[in-house]
DNA sequence: ACCAGTACATAGCAACACCGAATACCGATG
DNA sequence: CATCGGTATTCGGTGTTGCTATGTACTGGT
C-alpha cells in the first residue's frame, strides 16, 4: 500500500479489528497475521497490541488470557455489547463516507 | 457525524478536497460551504485552510490569488499533475480499503 | 547453548483534524 | 459614522493515531 495509507488507516484500523472481533474472539498476535495476510502488508505489530490496549481501557472488549502451548500467554479480546454499538457507529461513519466518496468519484473524472 | 469521524477523516479529507479540486478550481472558503452542505456538519473552518497549505507545500496544487468583491482577496486552488498522479493513489488505496471492509462486513453479521 | 517462531509491551516520533482566536475586507443598517 | 454580519484567510496549541525501534518472555529444535 501506499505512503498515503498511514493516514487513511487513522480510525479506520479500529473498525477493521473491531469488525474482526465481532465475528470471533481473537489475539493480537493472530489479528496482525490475519491483517498481514489480507494485504495490509506493512502493519506494524505494535500498532496492532496499542489499539488493542485502547479499545480494552474504553471497555469496548473482553479480555482473558489464554495459556500457549507454543509462546508466552495470550491475551484474548471479545467484542462486548458496548464494543458492539460502537462498531455499529463506525459502520454507519464508514457508510456515509462511501457514499460522499462513491459521488465524488463519479463526478469527478 | 459522530465522534469517530474525526480520527476517520485523517487522510480522507485530503482525498475528498483534492478530488474536488480535480473537477474544478475552487478556495477555501468555498470548499468549507461545499462540504457543510453535504452533511460534512462539522468540518472546522482552519482545518480545511491548514489541509489547504500542506498540499500547496507539497506541490500538488496550483495557487492564484483572485480579488473579491465581498470580502479579503480569496485563494483559488487548481489540481496540477502531480495533484492529479497524487489523487490516483489515493483512489487506489481507498478501493483496497473498501473491499476489505466490505468482505469483513459481510461475513461479520 | 543457541536460534527461530510465537506473543506481548512501550517510549518516542510525525501527521492530522479540531479548537479558539485573530486579522482583513466589504456592504448594509442604525 | 459606527457597528454588525458575511466573506475569507491564518495560526498556535491540543489530543489521537499509526509507525519505528526495542525489549521481554516462553517454547521447541539443532
Amino acid at each position: 500500500m501506499g505512503k498515503q495509507a498511514t493516514e487513511m488507516l487513522k480510525g479506520i484500523l479500529e473498525g477493521i479489528v473491531l469488525a474482526i472481533l465481532s465475528g470471533r474472539p481473537a489475539y493480537g498476535y493472530e489479528i496482525t497475521a490475519w491483517l498481514r495476510d489480507q494485504g495490509f502488508s506493512d502493519i506494524a505489530e505494535g500498532t496492532v497490541y496499542a489499539l488493542l490496549v485502547r479499545v480494552e481501557r474504553r471497555g469496548l472488549v473482553d479480555v482473558e488470557k489464554v495459556p500457549s502451548e507454543k509462546g508466552p500467554p495470550r491475551k484474548v479480546y471479545s467484542l462486548n455489547s458496548q464494543g458492539r454499538a460502537y462498531l455499529e457507529e463506525f459502520w454507519r461513519t464508514w457508510s456515509f463516507l462511501t457514499e460522499r466518496l462513491e459521488q465524488l468519484r463519479e463526478g469527478g473524472e
